[in-house]
DNA sequence: TCGACGAATAACCGATCGCTTAGTGGAGAC
DNA sequence: GTCTCCACTAAGCGATCGGTTATTCGTCGA
């Protein structure tokens, strides 16, 4: 019985799905289908049975969850204990959704670990909207900035409001769009693929088809291929500023846009929070940190991008 | 970073040195000593430094304490939680000092066992004085039968009286015991080596000397060769009332003799201990167990007990 | 009935764990 | 100074872990 094994069973009960947690730990799926059978093996109890949606636990399985719970996430906190007391920075894992990895995530984390005068280091990574809340709510992330994650009571999370933006379409000035929406050609990033994003959810209001979807592999790809007028790209309006000024791109009025979201940021309970946690998450009300939110980066080349989607970046 | 090596860690913090740990574990003391320095090489921080008496905490250590015995405290409660899901007869585990095990756990854990109805298997180990408080409140042993261990408050536990007994010295009918008590030949078992024993105290008290002791490998063997005329041994008396009844032994008038003594059960606080070890706790005050605690067995030949002392037995 | 999807298994591989025995090093006791 | 105790290191060994790719198995849905 090994930690590694405990946080894959963990991940497999909370997301449902072997795949899911594969994902969500960067491996491969019998990696995590593996790790499941030396448990299972070792206690001697199928803590997990397929059903026709997803994986449901026996009474066994249903036990351990709870306990194996606690115990990776006290792991996570060992560490970070041992390290914070010999002065070693802190490492603090923000998690959010591609676009805001993609433009804001790099200068806040910079700007707050000059804010703590190094003794934090801040590392970002990209999550689908379904898995934020379980990586926070088992330490595998100490923060989590995008949508409002409060609606799973069980995990025990905060979810506050930090944001507000728009979500619009945008394209070239000179694009001709002919007929209804649902025939232009989409260009999206991968989070549009996430079921739970928010431009996911204006494609699937729109009645846009699958069919339709060009997925390039970071929002300012897409937004490229829209300049040279390949098709429509949804996208934070105040995020392609710099595209707006420049007149590579206009926004194009379509029904349901723009759509007015709220970032929040989620994290463990007061009491259960790091010190760090609690430190980013105050910078993040701070008029430093909302300047960062308003102002992005000028985006980057997709190569720093990992390839797949919705994988965590930390081991 | 893997449990044994939290365990390993745990356990040298609270026993002081990394020999007893490595007793106590039941294995050598290099191993005990690389888990040490494969935690301290992961977590990058001495955890425990050497100092004239014992071992000392860093701050890392201490913070990584609290955290990592709770952790191998919840790794056993892990295995239990999802074993008594399924069934499977729970493992509960007792510790007590030699003469206990040699003499009542065998009949107690099988009365136990049957009382349960095969629902869970009791099995009993050796283990020090000093180390049986820790054993219980790391989770390595459910329940200790022995002196009061609720001395040290800080392990949180709760040890009360169920049995007195008394301790005497026995030797021979025929023996002639020349001089004063110090230069008899004592024959004792194990624990009379363990300093914080009742045996060891009695000799202590009586100022005999470590030379004039001859170590058997347990309470039975030093009985027969004190009724061969070997020397006097010190026992609980009613341990002995098979050898007291067949003359092959009889009690010696020595000072500070016949020592009451009183055997405890240790357990963890209600709240957190397992249903098996209440369920224990409470066949300990029942009619059946005191007649158990009386009438002992007729002692094991000594092959069926391990050679080295103080050797807790499960892995 | 067939196909597709997701979980489980097989086979393999390198790294690490956990343990051993044997030897080194350092601090205190005589 | 030398002895002794105790922690640590070295070296080696077998088992397991944790990961991969490729394949098989079961179940659901068309």
């Amino acid at each position: 019985m090994t930690l590694t094994q405990l946080s894959a069973f963990v991940l497999v009960a909370r997301l449902g799905s072997v795949k899911a947690a594969a994902n969500a730990l960067g491996v491969s799926e019998p990696a995590v289908s593996q790790a499941l059978a030396a448990l299972r093996k070792y206690l001697d109890d199928p803590l997990l049975v397929r059903s026709g949606s997803g994986m449901t636990m026996t009474a066994g399985g249903s036990r351990l969850l709870t306990i194996a719970a606690q115990m990776v996430s006290l792991g996570a906190e060992a560490e970070s204990a041992v390290r914070s007391a010999q002065g070693a920075p802190e490492q603090l894992r923000l998690v959010a959704p591609n676009s805001i990895v993609e433009f804001v995530a790099g200068p806040m984390a910079d700007a707050f670990t000059a804010r703590s005068a190094g003794s934090i280091e801040v590392s970002a990574g990209v999550s689908a909207t379904a898995e934020m809340g379980v990586l926070v709510s088992q330490r595998l992330a100490d923060l989590a900035l995008g949508p409002y994650l409060g609606g799973d009571r069980s995990l025990g999370l905060v979810s506050e409001p930090v944001f507000r933006c728009r979500l619009v379409v945008l394209a070239a000035p000179d694009a001709r769009l002919r007929g209804a929406p649902t025939q232009w050609p989409w260009l999206v990033e991968p989070a549009a693929t996430d079921p739970d994003s928010d431009v996911s959810r204006l494609l699937r209001n729109l009645g846009v088809p699958d069919s339709r979807l060009s997925v390039f592999p970071n929002q300012t790809a897409a937004w490229e291929a829209a300049a040279r007028g390949a098709g429509v790209a949804p996208g934070i309006a105040h995020l392609a500023v710099h595209q707006l000024r420049r007149r590579e791109l206009q926004v194009v009025d379509v029904p349901g846009t723009p759509l007015e979201l709220c970032w929040h940021a989620t994290t463990l309970p007061i009491d259960r929070r790091s010190p760090a946690a609690a430190s980013l998450r105050h910078f993040l009300g701070t008029p430093e940190a909302m300047k960062l939110l308003r102002a992005p980066g000028a985006g980057v080349p997709p190569s720093r991008f990992r390839p797949p989607v919705y994988v965590t970046i930390w081991s």
